[in-house]
DNA sequence: TTATGCTACTATAAAAAATATAGTAGTGAT
DNA sequence: ATCACTACTATATTTTTTATAGTAGCATAA
């Protein structure tokens, strides 16, 4: 696929399984644990990968936080957080289709 | 995973390897084939699978259009063309963090 | 001080999804 | 009659995701 279209550059990673829904539950930072249970069972081989690629294309950083028990918390960077504006147009679309019956 | 919040009651079909790219394409009506070339080496097989998906959702119609050499167009539904402005924002991203060099 | 639990993963084998490649069926043009 | 276009389907292989189990560090409880 020719990558001259800036949609096709993101979705690569956008497009990719989980990548949505981990997005969306990073509006605030998150364990990865936190993680595997919000979104229900998603393998931790899939989640681990998801969460480098994503630390890869600077959408979300890792961060070692060690207090008591050493614990480690995903993060949005600024160009994660300013990428959550667009999964809200995405839920405000949502509740325009789904949340009624029929349309 | 829970259904309760509305990204993950559309996350499973957005989610989906070349969802993304397809409803872009679509801003316009399409043909299979032109779909195929425009997303650059899709497996028939997935974007016929990819397709029907997307009618069953109510995003887009597929239509046998009686011409000459009879052919099959693929458009946006209203719910898929509400999606699109969804991806004019991802496309404002794009631009926001893709276009120039670092950030 | 052994045991148990939490956290953050990794290992491995199996299942599911996507792909490459080839082929089919209908129609039209040469 | 042959070739080309369109819209797919068939099949085998590769890639991705999953289920399940296990590892390693640290902490608290017995």
């Amino acid at each position: 696929m020719k990558l001259t279209c800036p949609i096709e550059k993101a979705a690569s990673f956008l497009g990719a399984k989980w990548t949505l829904e981990i997005i969306y539950f990073l509006q605030e930072p998150r364990r990865f644990c936190e993680l595997q249970e919000l979104l229900g069972g998603i393998n931790p081989v899939t989640l681990t990968q998801r969460l480098k690629l994503l630390e890869a294309e600077g959408i979300l950083n890792r961060e070692v936080v060690p207090d008591a028990q050493r614990h480690v918390e995903y993060e949005l960077t600024a160009k994660g957080k300013d990428l959550v504006a667009v999964y809200q147009d995405l839920s405000m679309w949502v509740s325009r289709w789904y949340t009624e019956e029929a349309h």
